[in-house]
DNA sequence: TGTACATAAG
């Protein structure tokens, strides 16, 4: 008999709402006189295919090969299908295998293309993949699609398995295959080497596939090569290679810019990074989660988390999501900081919103409150990881085992690592451990322990090796470890040559120490704590001449000195030297000494920055330009030598030099903040004979004088006495201002002073510049030192008032402000703030 | 269609 299709239907209705699947089994269709050909059971199969009843195919062949049925390769396709579609990968394939036939001509059969993407993407084995891709070419004659070879590259690249996708692309470039080479091949392959630590390949690559295939690189795989350049820290090249692109025609996306931003961030270069994603905003480019995401990691990295909740905000605002990898940055970023309480409202927060934790989380707050020393909480949150079912991997173990090892308890750390498989961070944390402990029979055991577990050495271990073997006496151990590196295909870097000359120098061995500061200076590495490290040894062992040699080489040698003078103590070190005993410091000019000033002012030895100007000029007569002079005075004001200061003054008048504006700003200020406002109106008439004229610093710092000692009508009647002459306040001069009035209740006039504001050049280019998120710094420092002050909720509220003109620059002003004030209350907050803003209810703000 | 974001050791 035939099926009809009314029947058929009837039947399928049948087979889903039916409470016994028994009834459609072939046994019980031949006992109620069915006897199905081949074809209406295969007709029957098709139905169920494309119904997408899979589960029912499944069940029905079994039940036919159980009842002796035997099918054609039709039925035996639509079985292959649909265990496919059931993600059935195993029985899929051994199906197919015993199924289809073998044979040498070349033909294309999807069923096999379904297959081996099935096990490359959705069973996660590309391996497996790869294997049946081979076996389809080589026995069942069939040649899989092009986009399956394609699949299992991109699949085999991000898993890092490069070796294995070059095999594929071998495969592509076969003679019966001959498939085309194309960017998205060669994008996946160039992220799979950055994926394993091999971005130097990853540009080989890209420049053979250029070369030798002839391959025009669009937006993706420049994008992809962008991610190699940052990982080498090469991310200056890539403004060239945006130069290159553009001429090429393309276009940049978010994406470029984000790996782009993402490489500055690394190197440390936020400004840059702030300016790209400016200049990605003004060229019209929407931000995305994961742009935003790299940014507030940066951030963070940085110390600058409370900004990372601006950029929160503006997610928000613009309909973002924030995920578990933003909040996971910003509390990294808090635990940094030290803040571990804040750092755990954000946990609480993410949890409130019912998103899904992970084991990065878990190990950012145990590695916070290991730093706390509350291991306490460290236990909880593990148990918390285990009623979660949040394995720790080792990464969290050595988390917890740094933390021990820091807060000296090295040897619970010990017995931790002994329960786990550790790896070879592990035994480096505990050998530092032991180090730092000066532990030698441990450092020994360690050492032996890491060996039995075959840890292959990686540089970092080998420095701590080299300071283990030191510190243990054995010198030779160390030497030959030091020999040994190379062979071992490690170069030696800046640690690996500290740790050698501080260990020579400790042990006396001097000539050994300086044999091998040689090969650094033969090395190509540039390294300032090198030579600080051998240069307070000189000293330590009174060789000065030695230490002013390696000084003057380190002096001739950076080419800004002042980068080279900040690190590792060096800047303290030029100071013991040109304070020494010798006077034969002739190599220096006045550059050099501004740069030491300069350096010591940065790290806040500004008496030790007076010493050396004083020096210079008693020796040298030598005289500090007027930059250094008037940074110097800027930072003895700030830390309120204000005697030291005046003299400074004095004493550049004597030397002959014209005080700026800027100077005396400074005394200004420092007078305006101890209350001394009588003193500061002296400097201003001193200005005044000296025909220089105040700025908007010098009226902002005299108001907040005023407001300060609640004396509102001066800092008014000084406030309209200067806008007549022409100079206003700055922002934070008028915010002052107007939070003065607030304070006291004259919110008509503070009112009016806000427009007065609001018309003023400067403050509106400021404000309409803050999406110009290198002048963030600017404005919150203004609002950091606002906020110091306390409450400022009246100002916010009169500043919302005035929205119309400003817009969103303004909403991240008055967010940043929010912040600044409370940043323990991010979810609180942020959520009222969005309310009122999406109902345009701006006025009723409490 | 591929490309970008988070935890540990010197």
């Amino acid at each position: 008999m035939r099926f009809s299709s009314l029947h058929m239907a009837k039947f399928s209705r049948s087979l889903c709402s039916s409470s016994s699947q028994n009834h459609w089994s072939p046994q019980n269709l031949f006992k109620q006189g069915f006897t199905p050909t081949l074809q209406s059971i295969n007709q029957f199969l098709y139905f169920l295919l494309s119904s997408h009843r899979f589960d029912l195919i499944a069940h029905f062949v079994s039940q036919m090969s159980g009842n002796r049925v035997q099918g054609n390769s039709q039925t035996h396709s639509i079985s292959a299908w649909a265990l496919l579609k059931l993600n059935m990968f195993e029985e899929a394939e051994r199906f197919i295998k015993t199924h289809m036939p073998k044979s040498s001509t070349f033909s294309k059969d999807p069923i096999w293309d379904c297959l081996i993407v099935g096990f490359s993407i959705h069973g996660k084995d590309p391996d497996r993949a790869f294997t049946l891709l081979q076996d389809s070419l080589m026995d069942y004659g069939v040649l899989p699609a092009y986009s399956t070879f394609r699949s299992l590259i991109h699949s085999l690249s991000s898993q890092g398995k490069i070796t294995r996708a070059l095999e594929v692309l071998e495969l592509m470039n076969d003679d019966r295959v001959n498939y085309p080479y194309d960017n998205f091949v060669c994008s996946s392959v160039i992220s799979g080497f950055c994926k394993i630590g091999k971005p130097e390949l990853a540009i080989e690559f890209f420049h053979n596939s250029l070369n030798v295939k002839a391959l025009k690189p669009n937006l993706v795989t420049y994008t992809a090569l962008v991610t190699a350049l940052c990982d080498l820290g090469r991310v200056n090249e890539v403004s060239e290679l945006v130069c290159r692109m553009r001429e090429e025609g393309l276009v940049l996306d978010v994406v470029f810019y984000s790996n782009w931003i993402s490489g500055c961030l690394r190197e440390g270069m936020l400004k840059d990074a702030l300016q790209k994603h400016y200049d990605m905003v003004k060229e019209g480019i929407m931000s995305d989660a994961v742009s935003y995401t790299i940014l507030i990691d940066g951030l963070s990295k940085q110390g600058s988390v409370e900004k990372t909740v601006g950029f929160l905000h503006k997610m928000v605002y613009t309909k973002l999501k924030p995920g578990l990898v933003t909040y996971s940055a910003i509390m990294l970023g808090f635990c940094r900081k030290g803040k571990v309480v804040e750092a755990f409202t954000v946990f609480e927060l993410v949890k409130n919103l019912g998103i899904e934790l992970d084991e990065f989380v878990y190990g950012i707050l145990v590695d916070g409150f290991c730093r706390q020393g509350n291991f306490k909480l460290v236990s909880e949150l593990l148990d918390e990881m285990e009623t979660t079912g949040i394995r720790p991997s080792i990464i969290t173990y050595n988390t917890l085992i740094n933390g021990l090892c820091n807060a000296g308890r090295t040897s619970d750390a010990d017995e931790l690592s002994k329960g786990i498989l550790g790896d070879i961070v592990t035994y480096s944390t505990l050998l530092q451990g032991y180090v730092e402990e000066d532990n030698v029979v441990r450092i020994l055991d360690t050492i032996q322990r890491s060996k039995d577990a075959g840890i292959s050495l990686d540089m970092m271990m080998c420095n701590i090796l080299l300071k283990a073997h030191f510190m243990v006496g054995a010198i030779d151990e160390a030497y030959a470890l030091y020999k040994g590196m190379q062979r071992m295909g490690l170069v030696a870097d800046s640690v690996t040559y500290c740790t050698m000359i501080d260990g020579y120098f400790k042990v006396d061995r001097i000539d050994e120490a300086l044999e091998t500061f040689d090969e650094f200076r033969k090395s190509p590495i540039s390294s300032v704590a090198c030579y600080n490290c051998l240069i307070s040894w000189l000293c330590k062992k009174n060789l000065v001449e030695m230490a002013m040699d390696a000084f003057l080489e380190l002096i001739e040698k950076s080419s800004t000195l002042d980068a080279a003078l900040t690190k590792n103590g060096g800047v303290l070190a030029a100071y013991e030297l040109i304070m020494g005993p010798n006077d034969n410091v002739q190599g220096m000019d006045v550059v050099d000494y501004s740069l030491v000033v300069d350096g010591l002012i940065k790290e806040g030895h500004h008496i030790k920055a007076l010493d050396i100007c004083d020096i210079a000029e008693k020796r040298m007569n030598l005289r500090p330009s007027e930059v250094t002079y008037s940074t110097l005075i800027d930072n003895l004001c700030r830390e309120g030598y204000l005697v030291d200061a005046k003299q400074l003054v004095d004493k550049m008048v004597v030397n002959g030099y014209r005080i700026s504006t800027h100077v005396y700003n400074s005394l200004v200020n420092c007078y305006c903040k101890t209350g001394q406002i009588g003193e500061a109106l002296k400097i201003l008439s001193n200005m005044d004979t000296e025909r220089l004229k105040p700025d908007e610093f010098t009226v902002s710092v005299v108001i907040n004088g005023y407001c300060q000692s609640g004396n509102m009508e001066q800092a008014l009647g000084f406030f309209s006495e200067c806008q007549s002459k022409g100079t206003s306040p700055d922002f934070l001069g008028y915010l002052l201002l107007i939070r003065g009035l607030c304070t006291k209740g004259r919110m008509e006039e503070a009112r009016s002073i806000l427009r007065e504001m609001l018309k003023s050049q400067s403050v509106l280019q400021l404000l309409s510049s803050v999406d110009n998120l290198s002048q963030t710094e600017l404005v919150d420092g203004f609002l950091a030192s606002l906020c110091d002050q306390g409450s400022i909720k009246e100002a916010v509220m009169i500043f919302l008032e005035a929205k119309s003109n400003i817009g969103d620059s303004l909403w991240t002003v008055c967010t940043d402000i929010e912040i600044h004030e409370d940043n323990t209350n991010i979810g609180k907050h942020s959520v009222q703030w969005k309310v009122h803003r999406t109902k345009g209810e701006l006025k009723n703000v409490q």
